[in-house]
DNA sequence: AAAAATTGTAAGTGATTAATTACTTTTATA
DNA sequence: TATAAAAGTAATTAATCACTTACAATTTTT
């Protein structure tokens, strides 16, 4: 059965999320997905293997995601695309944020992944474009600002989240 | 010997934000902290209790730095002042606010403790006196972004901190 | 259908984990 | 100064960790 491999994966994801990494035993998996612990490194190298392809692959959903908006050419509809992106948290990227919000507190220096390039450069292009003189200074307020909010939302502290979107949107006006 | 335990405390600390609470083995910590496993346990009742002395030391700090500028009465002064508390992040405070940024992802709901508690019903009032109609919202969009903004600090992915405060402070006109 | 490759498992491996034990040394108190 | 309390250690504990081995079942390929 090829889906065993993809329910290792899944089951990883979510224990890994719930309980954090290092609290998540392999043996566990095993149990959750249920199948023996020796076939997780059948078809991972290791754990921390597993740990990457998770990685690997939201990220490349994630590059998915960000290409859908970011060839919009009207920064208005633009700026409000990034808006809704950040903070209406579909189901299918949930996992993906909350796995990568867990893991930047280990390592000192972050190194941007590939869809974060993008669109920081796209959200810096934007805002060029709209006139802003500082427009590198605008787009990482902006990103970093909604990076904080996802958080809290995630944390249990934002409760009207659309309320507080279209608080933000209209500081932009952009709605 | 009492600075024993304050070393155990301290070496914990730097351990655990270097490299995560649990990646951190005890063992460890006594080897850096010169002195025997068992004295950990002496000292505290179990690895989890260490953490959370921690916090507790660290929440009582927080009180402490948030307590000396939340008396002040004018808005545009007190808004500079969260800015700085929030972004120049002096070497007493930062291992507290990293090892409470690593925690955050484990527990779903995260409770606030009281400084948060006290410091977002401080921010409230005062938008509340500035005479903003939605001064809840405002606090809390203010708050995470600021959170936000940290958190890109901490990650690497903020450079010109001084010149960001010097906008985000433009923006809520109070410099 | 035979051979080969893949997918699966049960039962281990040594290493490491948090925590305890039994005991010694130091400090405080009466 | 005698005695109790606290601070300290080395060695050990059972449990758990990530990972491996030896072998069986299942697909895939020829």
């Amino acid at each position: 059965m090829k889906d065993r491999r993809a329910k290792i994966a899944q089951v990883a994801l979510r224990l890994f999320i719930e309980r954090g990494y290092h609290a998540t035993s392999t043996r566990l998996i095993a149990q959750e997905a249920g199948v023996s612990e020796g076939l997780i490194f059948r078809h991972y190298t290791n754990k921390e293997g597993l740990l990457e392809e998770l990685l690997v692959e939201g990220g490349q959903q994630m590059i998915f995601e960000v290409a859908d908006f970011i060839s919009e050419y009207d920064p208005k509809i633009f700026i409000s695309s990034l808006i809704d992106f950040f903070l209406d948290i579909s189901d299918n990227l949930l996992f993906y944020w909350r796995l990568k919000a867990q893991l930047e507190w280990i390592k000192t220096v972050w190194e941007p992944v590939e869809w974060e390039r993008i669109l920081r450069e796209a959200v810096e292009r934007m805002f060029k474009s709209m006139g802003y003189s500082k427009y590198e200074l605008e787009a990482g307020l902006l990103l970093e600002s909604l990076t904080g909010i996802r958080y809290g939302i995630f944390r249990g502290s934002v409760e009207n989240i659309s309320e507080l979107k279209a608080l933000i949107k209209c500081k932009y006006k952009v709605s």
